[in-house]
DNA sequence: GTTAGCACTCAACCATAAAGAGTGCTAACG
DNA sequence: CGTTAGCACTCTTTATGGTTGAGTGCTAAC
């Protein structure tokens, strides 16, 4: 396998384009009659089997045209020829969407998978950021029952998280109107994790003096964070019908192993945030993904987050015949719109 | 059209009976094959040919045996001969489960809806309860940033809602806290419609002489109100997937056409509750429900609540041929168990 | 009222044939 | 030596037609 001449990448682009467009394997005839060659397809047939010994292309049988292989895509978008400019209407439709919403963290997600699943044929996705990863801005505890209290947290970037545990002793909810008054005056930029840390480290040091207050409120955070809410990030999908129109997933078993790898949202968390050298753009191919059940996908994804801080990713998920050109700038385009609006 | 004969739906029942479980036309040969029948198939056919002719039969084409129509599916169920006890292995499973979780509304429904999706090959839905008709336990405010509050619903039944307003002044956490704890004084039973209907009439009462504090509760309330969280209610489902296992959903078409109804909830939420006559069992057979997706799904629900009061109805969707001796109690014995967890 | 017999219909299956697209290989060409 | 035309070959796709089997409706006999 030796390096590909500049007929060769000119070649496997074409075959790819093509495919990507039609999606029927492509012969060494259309290929000729494309004014961009000038070539007879006996010759553009040596050069696809050049192509296909290399790995770039297979034939699903003798006698098709070549498909490109993951290899083949991935060289394909690794060399890029050009991309698709986002669309004017597509960046309306983006603006809108989310100037529209009240600027929640959640409503913004929702709202940035939802212009992709309108915008692309594929599926929109985004990791939710991990809770106790994110900037805690207010923590409100109520009372309802006895010694069950409802703690309520809302993060910088406008995320709310309910969570319910069991206090060790009774308390009145003046006390925790107190205690949530005093923790939030304490709390200064720090995650949640960042809190538990400080909590158990507090209550590790055992200091004598500390005032009755301080002593009740680390109690409190303790059976809090005993409870330990690994509510875990999670991920939003949205346009999952959009896959349906495509041929490749005609097949109803293709079609069921990728919604399986879709409801069980952890795969695909795994994927999104997995190779945790956090590229702003990322493209996965076909089986590099390592998901079984992903191996037709494709997925391009993008960083968003607020105040440089990374939240999370949001892409689309689609079949390795995906137009890339035209996904790669929208989906930077989109992670940038969220991160702007995320920050207001 | 006259009235059936015993022998006529006997008939009946045995060509629906083994038309669930084969899921295959089945003729006049097969059913007189059966020991419950001592005819001829000849005779048999006579028999099929007036059930087809009075509408509870019909043939996919001539040539093939019988399939029963949604009339037909419905006067089976109206007249079913016998139920299948729902089996030990099931109640502990719906026992555990329901044992297993916290006691939050939520927490009930989705291990009510998954439960079902794992003990039957069908779809798991159960619709929640309309927030606004709940009975508030708890209400609290919560400042976020100037004039956004942040408020935390509390129902008895221990469901949490998050609603983000502005008010119309600045206000300060402790202001705030007062007037939740004033407004939870005042609360006793009351719905959140019933809540706004309150403040509403106060207001345009106009007395003067009211106190300072009320005064600011009403005004608060008020720009609550405003925002009218018309959140509505919503469905879960659980057990997609399940669908894809029958032979009726092979053909992608109407794959799409079900999951194009499951996206958009509204219109299954709409099936549910949308016979205001809240039987406690309901059975609603292919197009009866009026919805074209729906057309050859059946749902099979019952009603859950708390204290007397309907909160929803849970239950399944599935093929019209579906096993609905064994369905019919399974569904009631969950929304049994569900509505006995919740009382807890 | 029930049954046996019979002609008929129709989907499903299978084999075969023909068409079409594309290939690899070879030999000729500039 | 790269390029091209030609050709035999392969393999899918589509159409065709015949056969089989399940099931029906009808009629006549029991």
């Amino acid at each position: 396998m030796e390096a590909l001449s500049a007929r060769h990448i000119k070649v496997l682009q074409a075959v790819v384009e093509d495919y990507i467009h039609s999606g029927e394997p492509v012969g060494s005839r259309t290929l000729s009659r494309s004014p961009r060659f000038q070539l007879s397809p006996a010759t553009l047939r040596n050069v696809m089997a050049d192509l296909e010994e290399s790995g770039f292309l297979c034939q699903p049988h003798t006698s098709a045209g070549r498909i490109p292989t993951d290899l083949g895509f991935r060289f394909y978008v690794n060399n890029l020829p050009a991309f698709t400019a986002v669309s004017s209407e597509a960046r309306r439709q983006v603006r809108d969407r989310l100037a529209g919403s009240g600027g929640r963290l959640e409503e913004v997600l929702q709202d940035g998978v939802f212009t992709l699943a309108q915008l692309t044929p594929y599926v929109g996705v985004v990791s939710l950021p991990d809770f106790r990863q994110m900037v805690v801005r207010h923590i409100r505890f109520v009372k309802l029952h006895e010694r069950r209290i409802l703690t309520v947290i809302v993060s910088v970037s406008g995320a709310v998280q309910n969570v319910l545990f069991e206090s060790e002793t009774v308390l009145s909810q003046d006390q925790l109107n107190r205690f949530s008054n005093y923790l939030n005056a304490l709390l200064g930029n720090l995650t949640l994790s960042g809190i538990k840390r400080m909590v158990l480290q507090e209550m590790a040091s055992d200091k004598q003096g500390y005032d009755e207050l301080f002593a009740q409120v680390l109690a409190l955070s303790r059976s809090f964070f005993a409870k330990d809410p690994d509510q875990q990030s999670d991920v939003m999908l949205d346009g999952k019908l959009n896959l349906l129109e495509h041929p490749e997933f005609a097949d109803v078993e293709r079609m069921k192993e990728i919604f399986k790898a879709f409801e069980e949202k952890g795969s695909i968390l795994k994927i999104l945030d997995g190779a945790l050298g956090g590229e702003q753009l990322r493209v996965i191919i076909g089986a590099e993904s390592c998901c079984q059940e992903m191996r037709h996908c494709s997925l391009v994804t993008a960083e968003y987050g607020r105040e440089g801080r990374t939240l999370g990713r949001v892409g689309v998920i689609g079949p390795t015949r995906m137009d890339y050109s035209r996904i790669i700038p929208l989906v930077n385009y989109i992670a940038d719109a969220m991160s702007r609006r995320l920050q207001q």
